[in-house]
DNA sequence: GTTAGCACTCTAATCATAGGACTGCTAACA
DNA sequence: TGTTAGCAGTCCTATGATTAGAGTGCTAAC
């Protein structure tokens, strides 16, 4: 059996209504509601044909129909494939004037939240391929030593480390020049055996409270790779949709949001998820059980690879049921994709100033 | 009509039981499991008594009776009158290893809220009262200005600042000297109008930018006193308690724990909240409305003031049903703070390492 | 002061019934 | 051959009635 035109605009219409409704659809509605003027005997024939090709789902025989995750798979192509090039309604970021990178994303991600009503998320961006841009050393008490690592993009990091040994202030500075000559303008992936054993042998008497250092700092670079820092909205929007409201499945979705760690996951799958070719947008659409979110049945999930600019990639995302308004959700998240690129695009020169 | 021992007997009675079970306690039920021996009928009369004075509510007529809030205010005052020494099973806090302040917060949140099966939040120490231990500036881009603020208990603040000018090494020297010369040492607080008009003058020709760096100094320290970091764990245990589950009031709980605000008036509330005499532990119950918690006639709250010595005091707190388990609740704070006394007090020396 | 017993009240659960929303099928129609 | 009207049949849902159970308040007796 084909899926010819008439099908395809059954379909569509029956999932449209669908997640306008959250209802099953009666072959009545579709006679009324497509403009194919036909009267409901003949949908209900389409309707059968479109259920044995797996499209469509009966709840139980006297009910309309739903969509089965094919179905959904089908519409949400369509829509990336058609990329309805109207523009929403552009809600204008306020990114430019953050400083504060960990405040672009919160932003970023309340405003998809609230653009959206669903449950947003996004994951700050890896550092290992950010380039170290200096070092900074000093003394916040005895015993202790204060080490800021200030990466390309303006990425500030601090850490206060216990050492066995009081420096004086010219030893500091010293430690401070050695470090920075060797370790300025690496990435973490570029920093070799061979230059830590350089910087060691250079550090003399301090070679102990050096490696604590090197130690440090490839531990505050390093620990955003496995367990990245996520932000979350509107995680209380999973409440407002009846189809998830059992307590238990909600629970269970919303602590996900608190503890993160099931986050953490999902968001470095989607990160190695390769991109599907035709998919200029970077976006992502996971439905039901498909890929990472595979104990999530009842959700879907959009993602999109984020590009501030500097190197600083991470992934946004927006989870909500997979009765969800995917054309808004695509359509949002596109024109965030957009204006991220706009703002932070290479021939931008207002990429600076975030820490 | 008085409050003798026979009705405060079957008084606590009825709420132990309630609190255990949730459901409507009958006088049978009383006359079974008190030790005072009493037939159902006697327990009547005498529930009737309670009820007329206030204690307990009957939901409708042929039910039990449940606490009122004033039943539930003498239940825990008397709790905390007795002050039950019996110490819980301690879990053992992993505070002295963690250098990172955040992370101490986080642990200790979320240790509450795993003990105490509640929501659980803590606000994030104020700085105003801290003083500063010294300033650190350094040039990470060309217009940028890369401000460290470290401020006693080794807490550590940083800003990127955009300024007009860009300074060479040693005009960046200069100004961290002056700034540290004056401010070195004082707390917000004590910074008055002349000691920055001392810095500004002695800054010459960078006067703007000492300007800025000032005014960004203050608005640090002086951020985290009107919204103040929260961290907050468990919400969704909000979710497990049946009297919170209709989406409704849960979902208005957990966003007021997604976006802080709510929690932050709370617990400025809390803090301005003045101590009662005998409260030795710093122990606060809200019960229903009661003080900060008026639009959660739902929940009790029990809040601690905690401090990590250096000055670095905040509020710790466990949001749960007003059918809350206060015993518990209240042993699990005091315990926790008493551990905070004993590793951060001021004998100890073990207080350094938190950035 | 305490208790047994009884009438009364109210809730929550169970069940039967009726109405409504669909479908699938058949037969007629263009 | 495709479309449509109509009808029987299915299943869900809402409604209402009934019942069992829990608990009270009151009275009278101990």
């Amino acid at each position: 059996m084909e899926l010819d035109a008439r099908k395809i605009i059954i379909l569509k219409t029956i999932i449209k209504n669908y997640l306008e409704t959250g209802e099953p659809v009666g072959s009545r509605t579709i006679s009324k509601y497509s403009e194919l003027n036909l009267s409901s005997a003949t949908i209900r024939n389409e309707m059968s044909d479109l259920e044995e090709m797996g499209y469509i789902i009966q709840p139980h025989t006297s009910a309309g129909r739903i969509p089965s995750d094919k179905g959904y798979r089908f519409y949400v192509d369509s829509i990336m494939r058609e990329s309805d090039d109207r523009v929403n309604q552009v809600t204008e970021l306020m990114v430019k004037k953050v400083d504060k990178l960990e405040m672009l994303l919160k932003n970023l991600v309340k405003h998809l939240a609230i653009d959206t009503n669903y449950a947003a998320l996004i994951s700050a961006p890896a550092l290992s391929e950010n380039k170290i841009k200096y070092v900074q050393l000093s003394q916040p008490g005895p015993g202790k030593l204060l080490l800021i690592l200030v990466l390309e993009g303006n990425i500030i990091k601090n850490e206060i480390l216990t050492i066995d040994e009081d420096l004086d202030m010219e030893s500091i500075l010293n430690l401070t020049i050695i470090i920075n000559n060797h370790f300025s303008g690496l990435s973490l992936n570029e920093i070799t055996r061979s230059t830590v054993r350089n910087v060691l042998e250079q550090s003399g008497e301090h070679r102990e409270t050096v490696r604590i250092i090197i130690d440090a700092i490839i531990d505050m670079v390093e620990a955003g790779e496995e367990s990245r820092d996520i932000y979350t909205s509107g995680a209380t929007n999973i409440l407002k949709y009846p189809e998830l409201t059992d307590t238990k499945k909600a629970a269970a979705l919303i602590s996900a949001f608190e503890e993160k760690d099931a986050l953490n996951k999902l968001v470095s799958e989607v990160t190695n998820d390769e991109i599907s070719e035709g998919n200029r947008n970077n976006l992502q659409v996971y439905i039901g059980g498909e890929g990472p979110i595979q104990n999530m049945q009842d959700c879907s999930l959009v993602t999109a690879n984020y590009e501030l600019g500097d190197g600083l990639r991470g992934v946004i995302g927006v989870i909500g049921p997979k009765r969800m308004d995917y054309e808004k959700v695509l359509g949002t998240m596109k024109n965030l994709m957009e204006q991220l690129d706009k703002t932070f695009g290479k021939d931008s020169d207002s990429k600076e100033g975030k820490g």
